[in-house]
DNA sequence: GGGAGACTATTTCTAATAGGAATATGTCTA
DNA sequence: TAGACATATTCCTATTAGAAATAGTCTCCC
């Protein structure tokens, strides 16, 4: 998301030489790195301080991150420690497993990389969230489908959202009792609300459809369409 | 999105000399080639009937997609019409504009796209719509913020909602009166319901967080964020 | 006791997506 | 007549997505 590379100053024409811009090197301080999302969602996983692998923070995002963002990859993850470590951001060390599994590299997040999430969370512009629905498309495309095909469509959305809210709901329910999870368990809640919100958009579409339907007599709305291919 | 190259019989293992699997020669008729979603955007644009050139294209799926699906950029319309094209879903001529304006290509869907984006919108699976939810993260990790810094971030993105909404409103006014856009008219509808209840979460949540900051006593919460970087 | 399957852990590869910048060409206007 | 603006397209690069490959260790079951 958000493109600031080089908005500040004179940077606008950069010379061939310096090529990579991102990661300034640990000699000329001041200029902050820029980076991704991504990276910022991996150090904002990290800002709660525990010493985590790359493996955790995977199934960690998955678990807390996939009501209202994404679930990155493992080779994003990765990635981004890397980039992370680099810029001095976390540091990490091996770590030989006692009990079974193979030996792991933990990542913890440094002095400097709380200064920075903690200046991304409270400075960074707030942007409008990235949607793409692609069962709304489809509505949208509506005269390329018969009306029951089309009612499938927003059924089974009707459930994920269901499904969703019933998790939601559930993994609120667990959180809110840890005193620490104030604001994962504030999240929590708005995504039981965002995803009860989505459900309910389903059965209004499905009301509106079947007006539509009913307004302009059986099924006449998408005529030409229902020549088959 | 959804990833199915290669699903089909024994195409796991491709030979070094397949290489691009996608876009099945005219030969090789039978296989359909697998699109990514963008393509289906497009194409779906184009289902309307419309000669348009990829700007046209740009600029209207800016207008009409904008609300729930994603705004495209130039690159790719124009390497998806390429693809198109290439698998016979669209054909293209150059047409010389007379009032000003240099020539441009225009692109018409034909027979056999029309069956393909007809067979997409009814039979793909349904899947979940991608979210990412910048000021969810941000608020997820309210102890990094001081609650008037959360209180800013959740009151612009209320403004944004209610800009969108406002702005779903409108078209769907404006869009209402064609019979033509019947569908495109729902999908406006659902728009303007959804940034409605984007703002009312919004609300909601400014509420949970003064509910969060009373019950335990003047911003005691983020206590420990409270020192400075 | 040996293999199948499952879980942890990380890397590699490729495609899809995003979006700025560059390049034309033509209008309109100050 | 330069400069701003709109149309029209291409190019380049970074980010994001996700499958698959690789590897070690455990457990279960025949």
């Amino acid at each position: 998301m958000s493109r600031q590379v080089g908005d500040r100053g004179g940077r606008r024409l950069r010379s061939v030489t310096e090529k990579k811009v991102r990661g300034a090197q640990a000699g000329d301080d001041a200029e902050r790195p820029t980076l991704p999302a991504t990276s910022w969602a991996v150090l904002g996983l990290l800002s709660f301080g525990e010493e985590l692998s790359g493996y955790d923070l995977k199934k960690w995002s998955d678990w807390s991150l996939r009501f209202f963002y994404w679930s990155p990859s493992f080779s994003q993850i990765y990635g981004e420690l890397k980039r992370l470590e680099k810029v001095g951001y976390v540091s990490s060390r091996m770590v030989a497993q006692e009990t079974g599994n193979r030996d792991k590299r933990v990542y913890v997040i440094t002095d400097e990389g709380m200064a920075a999430v903690r200046r991304w969370a409270r400075e960074a512009p707030v942007e409008p969230p990235v949607l793409k629905h692609g069962v709304m498309l489809r509505l949208w495309l509506g005269h390329l489908l018969e009306v029951e095909q089309m009612r499938d469509v927003l059924g089974r959305h009707r459930e994920y959202a269901e499904t969703m809210r019933q998790r939601a709901e559930a993994d609120f329910a667990g959180a809110r009792a840890e005193a620490a999870w104030a604001y994962p368990s504030l999240a929590l809640k708005w995504s039981e609300r965002y995803y009860a919100s989505e459900r309910d958009l389903a059965d209004a579409m499905l009301a509106d459809l079947d007006e539509l339907v009913a307004a302009d007599g059986a099924d006449g709305v998408e005529g030409e369409a229902v020549k088959r291919p």
